[in-house]
RNA sequence: GGGGCCGUAGCUCAGUUGGUUAGAGCAUCGGACUUUUAAUCCGUUGGUCCUGGGUUCGAGUCCCAGCGGCCCCA
């Protein structure tokens, strides 16, 4: 103990505690497996049981047992406690985490060796029987220790785990394996997907897919992301919404369609938006806007029990009830509500606008309307509140109101004041359509970069689409409230970022 | 685009008014222990203090610029 004996490996040339030597400390390890015969990357391995499924059959068998059973397990070492010639590990598969004890007389010469080349993070399966340790630990009692892949790096802070939100997600396979909750998430993630799928296609809707790069982006205020196509030569743009295509499919018959999938928007990253995100648009011949509100609540009421959300939470500091029927006002009436304007009135809409700094001269009465909205009411909103009948001029896709020109029949669906879902009486009036996207080129509300002449959809719609309800959800958002996630990032695998120098 | 905050060991964090050789826990390595569970105990090791300038006798600390992140606002 006195003389201390360099440790027999490549190791001894570097200072002991770099990230260098705890990789190097592990690959002497790997080696030492190797040189036993034994593969550290390890192979298929059959008949494993899920350990919640494992754990489910100890608490069958009782603490009282004698011999409980027999079981096989695998996974990743989470924690390495060892006392004597004992090893305690905590193992975590996909389903949870058990533990296993390793004993040097149990498992005999060669697996204890083994047993002595594990790390935090290492890949093991076990066979032995299940039972409870003395301090009344569920235990498997391990036989036989199998390695099945070795960890070269180090693995975070045991109690910790990776704090730093930049890491988490540029590594996010060790905030899945070490996050409170992480892995939870995406799962309801999954879950509310599938039961967004599961509700339309039993109503009878077909799932498709459109073009993601298209020669110009429609269907959405917002810029493109530009890329080119090198055997073609010719600039392309990543979508920016699905609504333009999916009603041509409407006009080819498919009467019922939606499309779950990624669009692209080149602007700014925050809390609330990814620059590639996730949409549900579906589109329902001979429906309408009322339609889309009736199969807005059961989709999302399908959603929030797939993910086990309850009917009353708070997300955000705002109390959210999602007891059908979800509440509805007009965009009008919520105006006068909290500004205490007119909104009939232009000039009573500019006294407010500019109340709260909003420029207006010059600018389309409707889309300052529009800005004032956003502005005071949004936030009001903890909805959920279905917001109808919005100012036709900001709507250039949307059916107006029978004998109200100026109202469209759109609405909007409002939760802990973030915009959830947009659905429209979808307009199928060619000559109107076309003269509204030529008013929008023309510069009536040349902000909205949503002005582009589509010709092709135009004349999609000379053939004749039936009329339709639309509708459109932003998936991110609705998994974010409905997972109690404060970031859009908390709820993307990979989010957006810089890269890093190395 | 504007403003605020942050960046120290593989991970989680301290670091006083600018003052000697930058600390702790985890992890690593060595030792004790056949019932531990963030195991414990003894010992050991580990640093581009984000990067580059500047001020100063002296900078992790103050100033400027840049890089990256978080938040608020537009």
């Amino acid at each position: 103990m006195s003389d201390h004996q360099p440790p027999p490996s490549a190791a001894a040339d570097a200072p002991r505690g770099t990230a260098r030597q705890l990789e190097q400390a592990r690959r002497d390890k790997l080696a030492k497996l190797a040189s036993m015969g034994i593969d550290p990357w390890g192979g298929r391995f059959d008949r494993a049981t899920a350990i919640a499924a494992v754990r489910d059959a100890g608490d069958a068998v009782g603490r009282e047992a004698e011999d409980g059973p027999t079981v096989r397990v695998a996974g990743r070492i989470m924690l390495q406690r060892t006392a004597g010639s004992l090893v305690f590990l905590s193992l975590a598969d996909r389903t949870g985490r058990i533990q296993i004890m390793l004993g040097k007389k149990q498992v005999g010469p060669d697996d204890w060796e083994v047993t002595r080349c594990l790390d935090l993070g290492d890949l093991v399966g076990v066979d032995g029987r299940l039972g409870w340790s003395k301090t009344g630990e569920m235990t498997v009692f391990a036989s036989n220790v199998t390695f099945l892949a070795k960890s070269i790096e180090t693995p975070p802070d045991k109690y910790h785990g990776l704090v730093d939100p930049e890491l988490r997600q540029r590594m996010r396979y060790l905030d899945l394996i070490h996050g409170e909750g992480v892995r939870e998430r995406f799962v309801a993630r999954s879950r509310i997907i599938e039961a967004v799928r599961r509700v339309l296609t039993d109503r009878g809707y077909m799932e498709v897919e459109g073009p993601t790069l298209q020669d110009s982006a429609g269907g959405a205020a917002a810029r493109p992301f530009k890329t080119h196509h090198n055997a073609l030569d010719m600039p392309l743009v990543l979508r920016i919404a699905l609504e333009l295509h999916l009603k041509r499919l409407l006009v080819g018959g498919l009467e019922r369609v939606f499309e779950l999938g990624r669009v692209y928007r080149n602007e700014g990253v925050s809390p609330r938006h990814n620059p590639e995100f996730t949409m549900l648009e579906a589109y329902e011949a001979y429906g309408d806007y009322t339609t889309m509100m009736d199969l807005t609540e059961a989709i999302i009421l399908e959603a929030a029990r797939a993910a086990g959300t309850p009917g009353r939470f708070e997300w955000m500091g705002h109390a959210v009830d999602l007891t059908p029927p979800f509440r509805r006002a007009t965009y009008v009436d919520l105006l006068r509500e909290v500004t205490g304007c007119d909104p009939t009135d232009p000039a009573s809409v500019a006294t407010a606008a500019a109340r709260v700094g909003i420029e207006t001269a010059g600018r389309h009465p409707d889309v300052v309307k529009s800005e004032l909205f956003e502005a005071t009411v949004e936030g009001t909103l903890a909805g959920p509140v279905f917001v109808l009948d919005y100012p036709a001029a900001v709507c250039p896709l949307t059916k107006r109101k029978a004998g109200q020109p100026h109202v469209a029949e759109r609405f909007e669906l409002y939760v802990a004041g973030m915009e959830l879902a947009n659905a429209y009486t979808e307009l199928n009036d060619p000559d109107l359509q076309e003269e509204l996207f030529r008013t929008q080129l023309a510069g009536l509300a040349a902000e909205e970069s949503m002005a582009r002449m589509d010709t092709d959809f135009i004349r999609a719609l000379r053939h004749g689409m039936p009329p339709a309800g639309g509708l459109g959800i932003g998936i991110d958002r609705l998994v974010m409230f409905l997972t109690g996630a404060a970031s859009i990032r908390d709820v993307i695998l990979f989010p957006i970022h810089r890269p890093r120098a190395e």
